[in-house]
Parts: structure tokens; sequence; C-alpha cells
DNA sequence: TCTGGGGTCCTACATCGG
DNA sequence: TCTGCCGATGTAGGACCC
């Protein structure tokens, strides 16, 4: 808690929907829902034209078409936002060594530490400049929050949108927080608001009003302690540039509750595998190792298990998931199984030895994790002769028509529009899905780079910022 | 017509060793 | 030696966040 507004919080809008809007033209000004398009998918982003639907992130899909029939649903390429993600990123670093990323699309500066700015007038004027260049880099508009704390920076961002700025000043923020919903704080979701509804308590000011012990008595201490100080307006968490993962998980709802005790065995092994290869990515090894069983009825339990030393080999893990599966009763079926590790260690010279002796009995034994082409044989979505790489939403080249994206597939036809984000609304056509001409493509820049800047950036590597590999879905 | 995937943090309870 | 207490650790579940 410091006296000027020099904590930013940036929230991008709809960050999905609007990466979406601006590389496909067709879709500007256009209700675009990006989720989960199978049976059980839920929606990541509504663009504002598909909010006015009633239609909001987390609603199970199926929901959303009933409201909004005539939207675009677009699955998410999460390579393509996370290449936009960077340059924004790149823009508050430039800003402030102190950078907290949240998200994708969300981050907390400390704009003193960075001496970017150090009082009212600073700060605003700072997080002017940071949304224009954002938009001139990425073409995309993000909001922003400014205040003494990030408590309410976020809050601010959360006034702000879409596109905008608020400023909240030093010494009127309990008049401006007093008469908010206690949703608005951080930390209190469905449970948390209901318990203090049925306490007679709907307002921020009402939880500063019943007093610290009243809350540790209903929320217990953490949860009390942290609340009360929020509806103070006292927040005095630093903005934290680096933190270090915790666990590392995996996990897949399927489209169609698994019965067979045999199948759910396969799935636990693969998605052990999985999880290794995102373990090894991070150069990262684990001692806890978590399964996790949602039933046919969505109930969930987990069961772990401890190891003696933290390990990242994929035999240990997939036979310590077998175990926990063991303790679980799954007649009924499941719809959701999933597979972590916590308890995380960076690799050791220890394990190292470890690991040389094991990977002489693996390599008979349990066959490399590095299996490729996992992700295709993932369980919801079987690869269905070639239709599986045209997936709507994703970008394609045509020899002749040249850059689009396909906008539906089925029955052995591809739909494509082709447009860039630079054209013009474009022209659809269809083809077979085997057409020799068609072929997967990059995403295409949002913002043309402009002349003269091209060399600089060919000199620095940059041009690769906004060249992402095609996004397979992985995550 | 249901409810994703990746995380974090907290709490309660059991167990174990001084 | 028995008992109680304390802290550390492991386990399961829940709430919350984007």
């Amino acid at each position: 808690m410091r006296n000027a507004p020099t904590i930013l919080h940036l929230d991008m809008d709809a960050f999905f929907a609007q990466a979406e809007q601006a590389s496909k033209p067709s879709l500007r000004g256009k209700a675009v829902v990006v989720g989960g398009l199978g049976p059980r998918g839920v929606v990541a982003t509504a663009s504002y034209e598909a909010r006015v639907f009633g239609v909001h992130s987390a609603m199970p899909m199926a929901q959303a078409r009933r409201l909004a029939p005539n939207a675009a649903y677009l699955v998410p390429r999460f390579a393509f936002y996370r290449s936009i993600s960077e340059q924004v990123m790149a823009l508050l670093r430039a800003l402030s060594p102190l950078v907290e990323p949240l998200s994708l699309d969300e981050a907390f500066v400390d704009l003193e530490a960075g001496e970017a700015a150090w009082d009212r007038d600073s700060a605003r004027l700072a997080g002017v400049r940071l949304r224009a260049d954002i938009r001139a880099v990425t073409g995309l508009t993000g909001s922003v929050g400014l205040a003494s704390c990030k408590m309410l920076a976020k809050i601010a961002s959360e006034e702000a949108k879409p596109d905008g700025l608020v400023l909240i000043e030093p010494g009127t923020e309990r008049q401006l927080l007093g008469p908010m919903p206690v949703r608005t704080l951080p930390g209190v979701g469905p449970a948390t608001g209901d318990h203090l509804r049925r306490a007679g308590i709907t307002t921020v000011d009402e939880i500063a009003e019943a007093g610290e012990d009243e809350l540790v008595r209903l929320l217990g201490k953490a949860h009390g302690h942290a609340l009360h100080a929020m509806a103070l307006a006292r927040d005095d968490r630093p903005v934290v540039a680096e933190r270090e993962t915790k666990s590392v998980s995996v996990e897949d709802t399927y489209d169609v509750d698994i019965h067979d005790r045999v199948r759910v065995g396969l799935e636990v092994q693969r998605l052990a595998d999985r999880c290794v290869r995102r373990l090894r990515e991070a150069g990262l090894s684990g001692r806890t190792i978590v399964l996790k069983v949602r039933r046919y009825d969505f109930s969930t339990l987990t069961r772990s298990e401890t190891l003696r030393g933290p390990t990242d080999d994929p035999a240990v893990i997939r036979e310590a998931a077998a175990r926990l599966l063991d303790s679980v009763d799954t007649t009924g079926g499941v719809r959701l199984l999933g597979v972590g590790v916590s308890g995380l260690a960076d690799f050791t010279q220890e394990d190292l030895f470890a690991q040389a002796a094991e990977a002489r009995a693996d390599e008979s034994a349990a066959g490399p994790v590095e299996e490729p082409a996992a992700e295709e044989s993932a369980p919801a979505h079987a690869a269905v002769h070639a239709e599986h790489q045209w997936r709507p939403g994703h970008d394609v080249r045509h020899a002749e028509l040249g850059h689009g994206w396909v906008q539906g597939s089925g029955l052995g036809r591809v739909t494509v529009r082709f447009e860039t984000p630079e054209s013009e609304p474009g022209r659809v056509r269809t083809f077979r899905t085997d057409d020799p001409r068609l072929a997967p493509a990059d995403p295409l820049p949002l913002v043309r780079r402009r002349p003269g800047e091209d060399e600089e950036a060919e000199a620095a590597g940059g041009t690769r910022e906004l060249s992402v590999a095609p996004d397979s879905g992985t995550e």
C-alpha cells in the first residue's frame, strides 16, 4: 500500500475473441465465442457482441449455442494467443522489471519500481501510453487500472472495461469500495458469497463493519483475516515478478463417460506420459503424484502418493498413477481423468544418477515418453480421415486463392473463408478435405510492420514473434 | 442442458517422532 | 515408562482464479 496510484493492472478485453476478430475481418463486430466445441465444451471467451446475448465464460457451449445460434464458434489457438501475449508482456517489461503475469491476458506492473511513474499524473500518462503501444504493436485493446495496491488496480481495470483506463485516487478507496457487492473482492466466489449473505453481509462496507473476529469465525483464519483487510482497502501484497511453478498436471474430459476399467487404466497411463512430457519440458521433477477422477455424477476425488524423492521417470509415475487408480471405484463411469505432479524440485545431481540407472531398465519395459502424435490420439477427438487438420478457426493456405481460415468441415468437405488481418472481409469457398491445393498455415501478424522496422526486427530475429507454429491444440 | 483445463491456496484430519 | 503436547508431514477435499 502506497500513497501514489503506481500499481498498474492490465487486462486485455475479451482476449481470445478479440484476437480472432483481429485476424478474421469477417468476424469484426460479430458475436464470436471461443471454447471447446465438443459435447462437453465450455466457453473460454465471448466477444462483447456475444455477451449481449447473455453468453459468458465458463458457460456450457450447448447453452451458448441456444442463446446465440448465429455466433461464430471457434476452438482456442493458444500458440497464437501466446505470441500476442509475449508482445504485450514485453511492453510491460519496458515499463518496469516488476511485472507479474497472471495469465496470457493479464498482469500487474509496479510502475514505481521501474521509475515509470511516481505520482498520479505520471501514472496516468504511463497507462495512456501503454494502451496506445499495445494497440500499435498488437492491434488489440486492453483496459488499464491504476491504484495504490493490487486489489484496487484490478478492480479499477474491471471498471475500465472495455477499452478504457480508470485511476483510483489515493484517499478515495474506501468510499469507492464500500457500496460494492462482496463478490467484487478477490477470493470471494459463489461459496464465500453465499456464506456471507447468510450472515447478512452483502456489501464491502458490511464486511468492514462486521469486524475481523466475526469474519474469522465465519470463514476461518486466513480467509477471514485477508478479507477484512481487503474490505478496509488494505492490501500490502507486492508485485512479484518470478513465481515458481508448484505443480504440473494434465487432464481430459471425455465426450462420453468411460465405463471399461481397462480403458480407464490405459487413459491414466497416457495422461501420466503427457504429464511427464510437460514436467521434462519445464526441467522439473516431483515427489507427489496425484490422480484425479471425476465420476459420471460430477463428483470429483483425488488420490495422491508421495515418493521418497523427486522423479520425472515415466515408468515410476505411470506405476504410481496405476496404484492410485486401484483405490478408486469407477463403477458408473468416469467423465474426467487427470494426472499431476507436485512437490516439485529442479533437477538435481542425485536424480541424474537415479535416472541413468533407471533409463536402462526403462528402455525394454516402459517405452519412451517422447512418442510423437500423442495429441491426435487424444481421447475425445479421434482422428477422422484428414478432417482433423481442418479445425474451425485455424489458418490455411490455398495454392491459388491464398490465405484463409477454416469456417467449418465435415462430410468430406471443408469450408474456407479467404481473408487476412489486413484485407476486406473475404469470400467463402468449399473444397474436398483431401484437396491437394489446401494446406494448414501459420497465423498472419495482426499488425503489419512499418517499412524500415522490418530490417530492425529481422536483425533482432524478431520476425518470428508473430509467425507461430500451427497450434496443435495441445494444452 | 448441464458444468474445461490449468493452476494456487487453505483447512481438516491422521500419523509420527521427539 | 507413560502421557500429553507440539511440530512436521502426508492426504483429501474445497474454493477460487483466469
